[in-house]
DNA sequence: TTCGATGCAAAGCCTTTGCATCCTG
DNA sequence: CAGGATGCAAAGGCTTTGCATCGAA
């Protein structure tokens, strides 16, 4: 919506590559745009059947594909029953109820405080560096309920 | 093996269960024990599968839901493809390579480094902190080939 | 003898793929 | 109007489940 939004910057990265910009995609990124709550592919596939009923599952998987490879979602792997994915591809962190499976960004920048250590630096060449938090929300933990 | 060894530890945690020891999760508990890949399922079923060939594969998944809720088994939620399993459930750290999907260790305790920001603390019963590095290893680096 | 464990097959999810048709550019 | 995108259905991985049989204790 925003003129400098998710979207609209995706639209224009489409139109660059000469990739085609169809309604089905146009409500995908809006969908995904500002959406931290790192919905899986069958989240996406109903939440924008609602407004737009005739897509189908195989082009949400085919747009987070294309997404993917744009360098403009990002699937995060904490979930181990399926892949969420997350609009926003700065590098950052998450943590995740083990209960009802809610992920949260951790926007914290620990700076060069975590390192690999040497013997394993010189196996990797590391391009990210991811730390997961994982645990009971508030919602989900027994002294609560 | 040795009268230390992992093997021999989960089958006195599965006898004080009153859980079977049977061959098969015996075959599992040896292949696993000091077992530093990784394995899928399918790949310990491989494995074992040579020294056992009448094992199922539901056994195999069976076995490893029972070690996983003994507490002698963690699951490693890094690679979005598969889940893959880890013997040694003391806190530490992983590192992959995104291209041949090996996992490595990283035992390094960040000790208090590694903090969750005051606002989510608050929402989250934080259990484990674990850190995931990721990019190219030796072999499958480009510069390398 | 008992009851948990095994093995087989079927089913269940999640994800990918083939292909005819559609529609953006 | 060309070629990429869509939608449908089928297929393909990974994992779970139902159930009859087996076997450890």
């Amino acid at each position: 919506m925003g003129t400098n939004g998710y979207a609209d910057r995706v639209i224009q990265r489409l139109r660059g590559k000469k990739l085609k910009i169809t309604p089905q995609r146009i409500a995908i990124l809006h969908y995904l745009e500002g959406n931290t709550a790192h919905p899986s592919a069958e989240q996406i596939y109903r939440e924008v059947s609602r407004a737009f009923p005739t897509i189908s599952l195989a082009t949400v998987y085919n747009t987070l594909d294309t997404l993917e490879r744009l360098g403009e979602l990002q699937v995060v792997a904490i979930d181990p029953a399926r892949k969420r994915y997350d609009p926003d591809t700065r590098p950052h962190h998450h943590a995740m109820c083990t209960e009802c499976r809610t992920i949260q960004d951790v926007h914290t920048d620990y700076g060069g405080t975590i390192a690999l250590p040497d013997g394993l630096r010189e196996r990797l060449q590391v391009a990210s560096v991811t730390v997961h938090f994982s645990g009971l929300c508030r919602s989900c933990s027994p002294v609560t309920i």
